[in-house]
RNA sequence: GGGCUGUUAGCUCAGUUGGUUAGAGCACUUGCUUUACACGCAAGGGGUCACAAGUUCGAGUCUUGUACGGCCCA
C-alpha cells in the first residue's frame, strides 16, 4: 500500500506549484487509479485520446487537449463511471519524415544515400526520443489517462488492423490501384491527398500563346498560367456551344517548339469567358485536362521527372528545372512571335503542407480509396443525431464536404509508415492483396515476390484509431467493453482530416459509430491572434509555463472563457488569473486549517436544526453550484463551469462565508455556534468540485485539509477517486438566500457610503437600518454588519426616518431596508440629494415602462403567467422603492 | 465562386430552449500592512450588445439585409 506523500504542516504563505505536482502524479500512478476496472453491470466512459505527433514536442492546442480531455476524464470517473481515457501516439508518416530528413541534410545526406532499412533506423530513434518528450509533458499536465493501454500507430495490432481494412476494402472494391491526377510533392516526392494541399493565392501571369493552324493559315489564341506545361499538350479544347470556334473542331494546331499534331476538340467544361474561350489540354499535368483527355481518347504524355525537372519528352527543355523551363517557353514563343500577351493573373497555386513546395498535378500509378459508398453511412449519422458534434454548426460543414466527397488517395512514395499490404509476383505479374506476407503467388507458385514499395497516408491508421487502439480487429474485452466510445475531442481543423474519416472507418469496420460526441475546440493563437508556429516564434512552450506557474494554472487559463469550436488567444493575464485563483484556494484553505483546533475533539457534522442563517445561505448557494456545474459539465461547457465554481469559491466562500465565519471564530464569542463544520464541508466539496480542473493544487489542498480532521475523514485516499459533489435539493434555502443577500446589501452600501464620503478605514461610523419585515432575521447580523462595515452603533429601527427631521443623513435603499448614516461631520447634502434624484428619475423611467407593459392586453394574455407575475411584483417593488427614496428627499 | 462564422465595457472574452436592471478577468480611478491571501481587500467609473428592418407581449439571443473581419472548400 502507497502511502500519501507527505505534507507540509508548516503552510507557506504563496501556493508553490514546485512543491506539489510531481509527488500527486506519482502517486496518482503508484495507486493505479488512470486504469478503469471493467465492470460488466456499469457503462464505461470512454475517450480516446487523438494521437500527438512524433515530430516535436506538446505545444498549446495539446495543453488544451490534454486539459479539456482530462476534465471529462476526472469528471466521469468521481462520478463512479469505469472510465478510460487512452493515450497514444501518431508516427506522422510525411509530417516525421520531413523532420528528420532535415536532419539528414545538415548532415550533408539524404535518404536516398543513407537506404531504406537505415533511415528507417533513424526514425525510430528519433520517434522514440520524440515520445518520451511527448509522455513526459503529459504528465506534467497531470492527464490521468491509462499509459498501460498506450499505443503507438505502428505498433502491431494497430498495423494488424490497417492491413485488414485495406484487404477487406480492396476485396469491397473501395480500394483501387489506378492511374489519376494526383498532388505530387516534388520535394518530399510522393503523391499527396487533396487535403494535404494548401491553396495560397499568388500573383502570377496569364500568357496568351497563339498555336498556328495545322491544316490551314490562321491560329488559336490559348491562355495559360504554367506556359512550361505546352509541351506536353495532346489538345486544345473549345466549348461546343462557342460559336467563334465552331468550324474548327475537329481541325488540328500544330504545337509550337514540339511540333506536334494536336486535335481541336469540343467540351462542355470549357468556360467561354476565359481567357480567348480556347484552352490548352495536358491531361499529364491538370486534373481538368485529365478528364478532357479522358472524354476524348487523348494521350497522355508526362513531361515531368518525380524531382520537377523536364524529362524526355519536354524535347529541347530535357533536364532543366520546371521554373527555369517556364522562363525558356516564354522566351522562345516570343522569339517565335507567338507570344500574344502577359497579364497579370492571381489565381489559387497548390502548396505542400509540410514543405511549403509548389505541387504538381501528376498523373500518377496510386492506391485511392473509393469514398463515396463510405460517405453515405457517415452521412445518415450525423443527420439522424447517432453523433453529435459540438459546436453544432459544424454538422454543416461536416455534411458539406462529405457530400461532395472525392476518392482519396493513400499510397505516399515514402518509407515511414505502414507498408501496403499488396504484394507483385515479379514471374507473372500477378498481384496479391492480403494481410499476411504470401510465401508463394498463388497463380505461378513462383517465390519470387516483392511487396508494394510505397506506405499509406497516415490518416488512413488514424481514422481505425477508436477501435484499433481497442484491439480490433481481434475480439477483446476492451473493445467488447469500451466501444464505441463516447467523445472524441480534437480542433475543428482535422475535422476532415480524421474525424470524418474515423466515421467512415468506424461505421465500415464496426457497424458501430466510433464515439457519440464529436467535441471541437478551437485553435490557441498569441496574443495577437496569430497562429503559434515554430517559423514565426511565437510558440509557447507549455512545460515553460509549468514551470513557472504550475500545471493548474495553466489549465484554468486554456478552458476558461473558451466555449466550443472558438478559437482563444493565450496571453500573460490568463495565465497569470489561474495562478491568482490557486494562490487564492491555497489561502482560503490555510485559513481553515489554521481554525481547527488541534487539541480535544472536533465535531465536524453538519447538524442542520443548529445551522445559522448564514451557514444555510453557503450551503443553498453550493447546492445551486454543483448543479449548475454538473450541468454545464453534461452540456461540453467547460469554460462556463470553470467560471461558476471560481466565482463560488472567490466571491461566495471567500469573500462573504469565510469574512462571516470571522465574527464567530474571533475568541470573543465563544458562544457563538461554530462555523468550522460548514466551513470545512463547503471547502472539501468545493475541492472536489474544482478537482476535474486543476487536479494538482486540488489534491494537495484536499490531503492537507483532511489531515487535520477526524478519522471517519481518512476513508478516501485520494480527491480523485473521491465522489463528484451532487446538488442536494434540501440544501437550497430561499429564506437564507434572502436574508444574507440583505445583510450583504447592507454592508456594501455602509462601504459605498464610508467611501464616498472618504471616511477614514479606521473610523468608526453610526448607522441606522430599517428593514421592514426583515428586521428580526437582519438583527442577529448586527455584529457581522458592525465587523464588516466599521460601523458602531448600528440600530434598528422600527419607523423609516423622514428627511423632514432636519437632520443631516446618508441614505441607501436597498431591495429590502433602508440604510441611513447620520453624516454631521462629512456629507455634502446636495451630492447626496442629486444622487437620489437620479435613481428616483430611474426608477420612474422603468414604472412607466413596467406600467406600460402590464396594461398591455397581449402581454397578459400570451405571457406566462409566473412572467407576469415577476413583473407585477417588480413594479410594486420599484413603486414602493420611489416611495422610500422620495421620503428622504422631502 | 460556394459554405461556415464573428462584430457585446479601454483590452480579451462569457452570455445554450427569447423573459428582471447585459456579466467576468485584466486595465483604469480612489482608499487600505482590516492577522488566509498585495498572486490580496474594499469602493467606484465604464456598454444605444456593428448598423438597418422584421417576427414577438418581450430580442444581445430568432429572420432578412448592409458594412467590416476571420476560417474552410474550390
Amino acid at each position: 500500500m502507497t502511502d500519501a506523500p507527505l505534507i507540509e504542516q508548516e503552510i507557506p504563505k504563496a501556493y508553490d506549484p514546485k512543491m506539489v505536482e510531481d509527488k500527486w502524479y506519482k502517486y496518482w500512478m503508484e495507486k493505479d487509479y488512470f486504469k478503469p476496472v471493467i465492470n460488466p453491470k456499469k457503462k464505461p466512459f470512454t475517450i480516446i485520446m487523438p494521437p500527438p505527433n512524433v515530430t516535436g514536442e506538446l505545444h498549446m492546442g495539446h495543453a488544451l487537449t490534454a486539459a479539456v480531455e482530462d476534465a471529462m476524464t476526472r469528471w466521469h470517473r468521481m462520478k463512479g463511471d469505469p472510465t478510460l481515457w487512452l493515450p497514444g501516439v501518431d508516427h506522422a508518416s510525411i509530417a516525421a519524415q520531413v523532420v528528420v530528413e532535415r536532419l539528414l541534410a545538415k548532415e550533408g545526406t539524404n535518404r536516398y544515400q543513407v537506404g531504406r532499412e537505415k533511415f528507417l533506423e533513424r526514425m525510430w530513434q528519433w520517434t522514440n526520443e520524440c515520445r518520451s518528450r511527448i509522455t513526459q509533458q503529459h504528465r506534467r499536465l497531470g492527464t490521468s489517462c491509462d499509459w498501460s493501454r498506450e499505443k503507438f500507430t505502428l505498433d502491431a495490432g494497430p498495423s494488424l488492423a490497417v492491413r485488414h481494412t485495406f484487404v477487406n476494402l480492396y476485396n469491397k472494391g473501395l480500394i483501387y490501384r489506378g492511374e489519376r491526377i494526383i498532388n505530387w510533392c516534388p520535394r518530399c516526392s510522393t503523391a499527396l491527398s487533396d487535403l494535404e494541399v494548401d491553396h495560397k493565392d499568388l500573383n502570377g501571369h496569364l500568357w496568351h500563346l497563339k498555336y498556328p493552324l495545322a491544316d490551314s493559315d490562321g491560329y488559336l489564341i490559348v491562355a495559360t498560367t504554367r506556359p512550361e506545361t505546352m509541351l506536353g499538350d495532346t489538345a486544345v479544347a473549345v466549348n461546343p456551344e462557342d460559336e467563334r470556334y465552331t468550324n474548327l473542331i475537329g481541325k488540328y494546331v500544330m504545337l509550337p517548339i514540339m511540333n506536334r499534331r494536336i486535335p481541336i476538340v469540343a467540351d462542355a467544361i470549357v468556360d467561354k469567358a476565359f481567357g480567348t474561350g480556347a484552352v490548352k489540354v495536358t491531361p499529364s499535368h491538370d486534373p481538368v485536362d485529365f478528364e478532357i483527355a479522358q472524354r476524348h481518347d487523348l494521350k497522355l504524355i508526362t513531361i515531368l521527372n518525380k524531382d520537377a525537372t523536364m524529362n524526355d519528352n519536354a524535347g529541347p527543355c530535357k533536364g532543366m528545372d520546371r521554373f527555369a523551363c517556364r522562363k525558356w517557353v516564354v522566351e522562345e514563343l516570343e522569339r517565335l512571335g507567338l507570344l500574344i500577351k502577359i497579364e497579370d493573373y492571381s489565381h489559387a497555386v497548390g502548396h505542400c503542407q509540410r514543405c511549403a513546395t509548389v505541387i504538381e498535378p501528376l498523373a500518377s500509378l496510386q492506391w485511392f480509396v473509393k469514398m463515396e459508398p463510405l460517405a453515405k453511412p457517415a452521412i445518415d449519422v450525423v443527420n439522424n443525431g447517432q453523433i453529435q458534434i459540438i459546436p453544432e454548426h459544424f454538422n454543416k460543414v461536416y455534411l458539406n464536404w462529405m457530400e461532395n466527397i472525392r476518392d482519396w488517395c493513400i499510397s505516399r512514395q515514402l518509407w515511414w509508415g505502414h507498408r501496403i499490404p499488396a504484394y507483385y509476383c515479379k514471374d507473372c505479374g500477378e498481384m496479391i492483396v492480403a494481410v499476411d506476407t504470401p510465401k508463394t503467388c498463388p497463380k505461378c507458385h513462383g517465390t519470387n515476390i516483392e511487396q508494394d514499395p510505397d506506405v499509406l497516408d497516415t490518416w488512413f491508421s488514424s481514422g481505425l484509431w477508436p477501435h484499433s487502439t481497442l484491439g480490433w480487429p481481434n475480439d477483446t474485452e476492451d473493445f467488447r467493453y469500451f466501444y464505441p466510445t463516447n467523445v472524441m475531442e480534437t480542433a475543428y481543423d482535422i475535422l476532415f482530416f480524421w474525424v470524418a474519416r474515423m466515421i467512415m472507418m468506424g461505421i465500415e469496420n464496426t457497424g458501430k459509430v466510433p464515439f457519440k460526441y464529436v467535441y471541437l475546440h478551437g485553435l490557441i493563437r498569441d496574443e495577437k491572434g496569430e497562429k503559434m508556429s515554430k517559423t514565426k516564434g511565437n510558440v509557447t512552450d507549455p512545460l515553460q509555463i509549468i514551470d513557472k506557474i504550475g500545471a493548474d494554472a495553466l489549465r484554468y487559463a486554456v478552458v476558461t472563457g473558451n466555449a466550443a469550436g472558438n478559437d482563444s488567444k493565450m496571453s500573460p493575464i490568463k495565465l497569470e488569473a489561474g495562478r491568482n485563483f490557486a494562490n487564492k484556494l491555497w489561502n482560503a484553505t490555510r485559513f481553515v486549517i489554521k481554525s481547527i483546533p488541534t487539541e480535544g475533539k472536533i465535531d465536524l457534522k453538519i447538524h442542520k436544526e443548529s445551522l445559522t442563517v448564514e451557514d444555510r445561505w453557503i450551503l443553498s448557494r453550493l447546492s445551486h453550484t454543483e448543479a449548475n456545474v454538473n450541468k454545464m459539465m453534461t452540456d461540453f461547457q467547460f469554460g462556463e463551469a470553470l467560471s461558476t465554481i471560481y466565482d463560488f469559491l472567490w466571491s461566495e466562500y471567500c469573500d462573504w462565508y469565510i469574512e462571516l465565519a470571522k465574527v464567530r471564530l474571533n475568541p470573543e464569542n465563544k458562544d457563538a455556534a461554530s462555523p468550522l463544520p460548514v466551513l470545512v464541508n463547503v471547502l472539501e466539496t468545493a475541492l472536489r468540485l474544482l478537482h476535474p480542473f486543476m487536479p494538482f493544487v486540488t489534491e494537495e489542498l484536499w490531503q492537507n485539509l483532511k489531515s487535520h480532521l477526524p478519522a471517519k475523514w481518512q476513508k478516501t485516499d485520494s480527491i480523485m477517486i473521491a465522489k463528484y459533489p451532487k446538488s442536494d435539493k434540501d440544501a437550497i434555502d430561499i429564506e437564507a438566500e434572502n436574508i444574507v443577500e440583505t445583510v450583504i446589501d447592507i454592508t456594501r452600501a455602509l462601504r459605498n457610503i464610508r467611501a464616498e464620503n472618504k471616511v477614514e478605514s479606521t473610523k468608526w461610523i453610526a448607522a441606522e437600518i430599517y428593514s421592514g419585515k426583515m428586521t428580526a432575521a437582519i438583527t442577529p447580523y448586527a455584529a457581522a454588519i458592525q465587523s464588516l462595515a466599521k460601523v458602531k452603533p448600528l440600530e434598528f429601527k422600527d419607523e423609516r426616518v423622514t428627511g423632514a427631521q432636519g437632520e443631516k443623513f446618508a441614505v441607501a435603499v436597498l431591495k429590502e431596508a433602508d440604510v441611513i448614516v447620520p453624516m454631521a461631520s462629512m456629507i455634502d447634502l446636495a451630492v447626496e440629494r442629486e444622487k437620489i434624484l437620479k435613481e428616483i428619475a430611474q426608477i420612474d423611467a422603468d414604472i412607466i415602462r413596467l406600467d406600460a407593459r402590464l396594461k398591455d392586453a397581449a402581454f397578459l394574455s400570451k405571457a406566462p403567467a409566473a412572467v407576469v407575475a415577476k413583473e407585477q411584483e417588480r413594479l410594486i417593488e420599484r413603486k414602493e422603492r420611489a416611495t422610500r427614496l422620495r421620503q428622504q428627499v422631502g
